[in-house]
DNA sequence: TTGCAGGTCATTTTT
DNA sequence: TGACCTGCAA
């Protein structure tokens, strides 16, 4: 075969040994999206294998769509007949299919976050818990990583360790929400993301007619992004893969970073035990980044203790020194950044889609875009609010789901009283209680409205369900596109948008506009047979990405650390290089993942191919307060002789609000304190928590009390101080010195 | 039931 | 800071 030629070594064995459990393990940069569609082709090709036997499990839609495109250029358009596709879309279309095994129907709807919480909050509601202890943040995460450990509302309640959990979180009714949960999802015929893993392995366990339907379909089983499956998942995989053995999994668990979703990282380190007899190809050598950035990057993750020994190393050249970039505010940083690319544009004759710039939060980018606006620099950003979450085009979209799906309880909240017809709050819950208390399906208190309610609100209810009984007929009778028309006109939502006259009101009628003409592309499609509007919602249920990659314009790319998996870029900023933020204070002190964070990191530097850059600022507004910042202990870990510091600095510019709060470091600290003869790396000494650390109400803290901090450490109170509404600890760390932290955020726990 | 004013509260990453 | 909630008047 002549594409093989162009592989090395390593990747050659990955892609020939196709039988058997082979797990590869490839560095950022190694070419793994190559090696695994090469592997595809020679499946099809070499060894003769119906593309319809192979099984490919990507973790986003964009990996899968990339490696479709891939596969196409590749074998052809034969490669369309291989299932390839997320966990999530792949178990969801096997779940339709088999769902009367289940008792839901094959239409069910798919609850996303905002769904999700907002159940939870109905249901917290009905049971007059309180909400502060109950949060629907708090309970959702808590329920989907019951889900994502396979444990049922049942298991959950009868498992002793879940209890004193949730009792010592004085949370003791969360086993009881958890069934409840399930048991509306169930009768909305919803279900949530978890759901459809965890459905698809209580099918697999309790259908086993099923499972070897399966099972023999998929003759060859290939995963992607194998570190950051959860166990559900990976369940799930490695069921399919029983009767073959023919499971190729390829990640890098120095890339693990979503654990807070369940991914663990525990999978790939412990493959080896599952399959004794299984292959190990490492792919080592970076083909996209300069030697500098390599070894920069490697140094940063070798501080982590749980990880696959490797060496990724690169025969690139070393490149420039990255470099280091001190601002002294968020705004600064930002008009640093834009100057740099403006620079380095016109000098390097480069493009704006040459740059990204990457940050740890999507708050983040406001600076960043308002910098780069005024110096007319072409941006685009990734994530954030994607299209499919905005309201207007929910609410569109809750009235499609409503029409097909009548008994969907939150698409019926969304969409009964908007626009505006009359039925408040009070007659909503009657509804819903009506229907929870009479075990009756929602549809049909719907229809019964009479009974439930009061003369006004009773004949509005009927308006209501007469309507959607006419979009019934339309949607049976009509493709998605004209269907869709019909419900976005006659509910008055595209009237209530249209006289909005304000810019968002305006934008907000072109995003339904939008919307509507994705259906009409959907219907257009020959590729979609069913053109039903059912069809149309089952297929962009999971489609929460909103890069179509359609703006062919030349814009820098400003997105997440997170999203940027799997992208490259010739310049690369990683902004925002700040203790607290990055790594972040959030992650330390709920889970005090340092190692996260560090994969994290390595993640965001090894998408520069030529040049990177890290920035920090001295101070920085978050929640609307301006706070003072250190430099992130990553610029310490990172090997200094890959560094500079940048000179451009200099501004003279100090924002008055820095000036006034005395900024410290505004005067004389210059880039990051380091040891200067050794030019080694500050070891920090990091504080591993006491096992059962607890936070303390810190009320009534005083001075000269002992402390522990999940990550500082133990120290001393030196004084407490209120400044405005925010009461402000000063602390005498045994290792990390004197620290002033927000009292409001700083978990500690008091000695006593 | 609706709309407004004022208050509170959290503030990460994504299928 | 801004999203969301609560309470009150119409």
């Amino acid at each position: 075969m002549d594409y093989l030629k162009e592989l090395n070594t390593p990747q050659l064995q990955a892609v020939q040994h196709t039988d058997g459990p082979v797990m590869i393990i490839a560095g950022a940069g190694s070419g793994k999206t190559r090696v695994l569609t090469y592997r595809i082709a020679h499946l099809i090709y070499s060894r003769g294998i119906d593309p319809f036997n192979i099984l490919s499990l990507t973790f986003t839609n964009k990996a899968a769509a990339e490696m479709k495109h891939r596969i196409e250029t590749l074998v052809g358009l034969e490669a369309r007949n291989t299932w390839m596709g997320t966990f999530h879309s792949i178990f969801a279309k096997i779940l339709r299919v088999e769902s009367a095994k289940l008792g839901y129907p094959s239409n069910f709807t798919i609850y996303d976050t905002d769904d999700s919480k907002s159940l939870i909050r109905t249901l917290v509601k009905e049971m007059r818990l309180d909400d502060k202890v109950y949060k629907a943040n708090v309970v959702l995460s808590r329920i989907s990583g019951a889900k994502n450990r396979l444990l049922g509302w049942k298991a959950y309640q009868d498992d002793p360790y879940v209890k004193a959990d949730d009792e010592a979180a004085m949370k003791p009714r969360m086993g009881e929400i958890y069934q409840r949960y399930q048991d509306r999802l169930f009768k909305a015929g919803a279900m949530d993301f978890d759901d459809l893993l965890f459905n698809t392995n209580v099918l697999f366990r309790d259908h086993l007619d099923v499972l070897n339907k399966y099972q023999q379909r998929f003759k060859y089983v290939m995963v992607d992004e194998f570190q950051d499956t959860n166990i559900s998942q990976y369940l799930i995989t490695k069921k399919l893969a029983a009767v073959h053995q023919n499971i190729c999994v390829v990640g890098d668990d120095a890339q693990s970073i979503y654990a807070f979703r369940g991914a663990d990282i525990q999978n790939i380190l412990n493959f080896e035990k599952d399959y004794p007899d299984l292959f190990v190809v490492k792919l080592e050598q970076n083909y996209r980044s300069t030697k500098t950035i390599v070894e920069a990057a490697n140094s940063i993750i070798d501080k982590n203790k749980a990880q696959l020994k490797k060496v990724v190393w690169t025969s690139n050249p070393d490149g420039e020194l990255i470099e280091l970039i001190k601002a002294a505010s968020d705004n600064e940083e930002g008009r640093i950044v834009a100057n740099i690319i403006f620079e380095e544009k016109n000098n390097k004759k480069l493009n704006n889609s040459d740059f990204a710039i990457l940050y740890r939060t999507n708050s983040q980018s406001r600076s960043m875009e308002e910098a780069l606006r005024k110096m007319n620099l072409n941006y685009k950003i990734v994530g954030g609010l994607s299209f499919y979450q905005r309201k207007e085009i929910k609410d569109l979209m809750a009235y499609m789901r409503f029409t097909v799906n009548p008994v969907d309880e939150e698409a019926f909240k969304r969409v009964i009283n908007y626009p505006k017809r009359g039925i408040g709050d009070t007659s909503v819950d009657k509804i819903l209680v009506g229907a929870y208390e009479h075990d009756m399906p929602l549809w049909d208190v719907v229809q019964n409205a009479h009974s439930f309610l009061g003369g006004k609100a009773g004949s509005s209810v009927d308006n209501f369900s007469t309507m959607i009984k006419a979009f019934q007929i339309e949607v049976e009778r009509k493709d998605a596109f004209e269907a869709a028309s019909i419900i976005a006109k006659q509910s008055g939502l595209l009237r209530e948008l249209y006289e909005d006259k304000t810019i968002e009101g305006l934008n907000r009628y072109e995003n339904v506009q939008e919307l509507l003409n994705a259906i009409k592309e959907y219907v257009d499609n020959p590729e979609n047979e069913d053109k039903s509007l059912g069809s149309f919602l089952q297929e962009i249920a999971l489609l929460t990405d909103n890069d179509q990659d359609k703006d062919k314009t030349d814009a820098i790319t400003l997105m997440t650390v997170h999203a940027s998996k799997g992208l490259e870029f010739k310049q690369v900023f990683v902004v925002g290089m700040e203790e607290d933020l990055f790594p972040s204070q959030m992650m330390m002190q709920s889970r005090d993942d340092l190692e996260e964070e560090r994969r994290l990191f390595y993640v965001a530097s090894t998408r520069a191919m030529e040049k990177l850059y890290l920035t920090y600022a001295l101070s920085r507004y978050r929640f609307g307060r301006l706070l003072n910042c250190e430099p992130s202990r990553f610029l310490e870990e990172v090997n200094p002789n890959m560094i500079k510091v940048n000179k451009r600095v200099a501004s003279k510019e100090m924002p008055g609000a820095l000036r006034k709060e005395g900024l410290p470091g505004s005067s004389g600290f210059i880039g990051i304190k380091r040891q200067p003869e050794s030019r080694q790396p500050i070891q920090l000494k990091i504080h591993t928590p006491t096992p059962d650390f607890k936070p303390s109400n810190t009320n009534n803290l005083k001075a000269e009390q002992l402390v522990e901090h999940p990550k500082f450490g133990f120290g001393k109170v030196q004084k407490i101080e209120t400044e405005g509404l925010n009461k402000k600890a000063t602390i005498q760390f045994e290792h990390f010195g004197e620290k002033t932290l927000l009292l409001s955020f700083a978990k500690l726990r008091i000695i006593d």
